[in-house]
DNA sequence: AATGAATGAGAGTTCATTCAT
DNA sequence: GATGAATGAACTCTCATTCAT
């Protein structure tokens, strides 16, 4: 038992090598709408489905639900740690990119919202590195006096309150929603944009 | 914990109703129990057996799962409604017991998130209700200077950013990080509690 | 997401309580048989379909697939234990009942197979009690002076070896087939019947 | 470990040729390790990434699933072949090689097992020929009087049984345990080794 | 009214087999 | 010939919802 696979009368195309990095390129944007219209817990038939493939391809590129989420969210995050190591850059235009992907991507504002400076119960462990990181990338350009510097976890804190600012609201709504939160925070952000350059 | 029960039945009834009562109430204490620890896709089995009822009884109190949710999240809109209502109150005192449902249910904060003023793709109908009403209690007290007031949404967008800043961490570190989205707003806050009196 | 239910137009009948105990042990006939006839590795749904129930049925009365196999095997090494317990036996009856649910159960061999005295690598682990089990009921009777009572492990050698002479062969075979194999022990078999008496 | 290849082209032929039976018998090697380390069962992608090739490679040698069973199987019958058919050997010669085979390899064992005398349900076919195969070479040499001569298929029975008392049982306790098994079937066996020179 | 068993649609994951390159 | 990506069916397990008792 365990085997009946019917040799399949009509299979649709294996499109050879060439089309695996597409399928991964296609797999990552899928679940990047999907995720934006579902949330992250989605299902990963509807990523596939969406992507055009599979859901063995989707399982050829990541081993499991989180690796979808990862590859999806460590785009966000690279941006901004790019941004960040650009020579010319300051807090104004680290936090406009920041902003810029938390307005994009629902997923990494979940992402995000869910590792906080808590930390512990059901986060998942990849939420953490992401949200470390971005810190990371903010404190570099943090100036001493900076309102955002008092205390110790005030950055990330902000940055939760923003996603959160932004969460929920459609997409359009989304930017000028934070825009507002942080001039609430009265912190000012620089043109809101995908990378910097 | 958290067992603000308004009383169902004025008069007491026969045997039936006050075991019905007694049995809604249960569940809605056992709902928030459940989510607050796994999340708002906790099985609903799982609500029943805490509450110590079979999963029938559950479906006689509420016709589906997200009449669960709005029947948890009811309470804690109406603990503010209350305050806000109240005699002796004033804008701090309303965002204390706002505060101290936010970072009690996890749930709460969810919900509000969810809706936030945008509103429209998914986001579940009860929550813009209890979002609105939150809303509605809080203008009530706004001074017309006050920094929240300036803009028409800067007061959702503030809750919305709160509860940004407490969603993820643990319980415990909950009401220290609302009250430092609080401050960064710039915002009194007056004592956390569940209710004024 | 995640929940799409939809509300179902033709339910086929919810027996309600009282099929709960015939359910369970329809599942196990029907494990009995699909065993048989697949090995143990047949799919749950197989047997599922098998006993007339919705495969949520299974799993309710047995949480996984180890525990479906078990309770089949329970049953077989029980007989010989109680076999073994009853008063007026000696060896060969005992044999003749472990004989009999050997030819019967496919899935008992198999057990029995896979456990030997060997044990280690991926045994699961339930073979290993039933094998310990019905050896205990055997060497309870088994003379100090008798052929298996040689070597420490000649007793589940021998029921192994008896065991492996009745794989494979259709179930008309199998007694003929256990009985050469015990001649060929040199051991003296009794009736080979499902439980003494 | 266990590499008794055959040289499969007489005279070289081009490098393509050469690396095709390179690669067929790789997969031989790979398939009897996998096997013996995950069952029958085990993932054909596994058995190809142990032989360090593509799977497509194993479907060019190996039509199904069965074939590569197959092909594994075939070399333990043909050295047990091999032996029965030198000049200079006798019943307990040929036993001890087909003993080594039995012990070394789980597959066959499976093969020798479900195959039996009875053959009919679920067997599958190579399987059956496998056994008679043994069974032939083994008659070869069965003196008239001896203990397995009486009935006509004690000879395989005892194959099997010897061949049950070993499955399951990790590797090293195999060659112990065949050789119990024999001795309580109170048959000589020779030495125990691939091949008989 | 309460109970809790039953139902069955999926979700997640694995793997035999095919096929472009 | 070789490679390894793609396909999709099959399998295990979960859970919202219904309903006999």
């Amino acid at each position: 038992m365990t085997q009946h696979r019917v040799p399949e009368e009509r299979r649709p195309a294996n499109e050879g090598r060439k089309a695996a990095a597409r399928n991964r390129a296609a797999l990552v944007d899928a679940a990047r709408a999907i995720y934006s219209e579902h949330g992250l817990n989605a299902p990963l038939s509807a990523v596939a489905r969406r992507a055009g493939v599979g859901q063995g391809v989707l399982y050829r590129h990541f081993p499991d639900r989180e690796a979808v989420a990862t590859a999806v969210l460590e785009e966000n995050v690279r941006q901004v740690e790019r941004t960040a190591a650009a020579q010319d850059t300051d807090l104004p235009g680290v936090l406009g990119v920041l902003t810029w992907h938390l307005a994009e991507s629902a997923a990494f504002i979940g992402a995000l919202h869910a590792a906080g400076a808590g930390g512990s119960s059901g986060v998942p462990a990849y939420a953490h590195d992401l949200s470390e990181r971005v810190e990371r990338a903010l404190r570099a350009h943090l100036p001493d006096g900076h309102r955002l510097a008092a205390a110790d976890d005030d950055l990330m804190i902000a940055v939760a309150m923003v996603s959160g600012a932004v969460t929920g609201p459609a997409r359009e709504q989304r930017e000028r929603r934070a825009r507002a939160a942080w001039r609430l925070l009265g912190v000012e952000v620089g043109p809101v944009r995908p990378f910097a350059e």
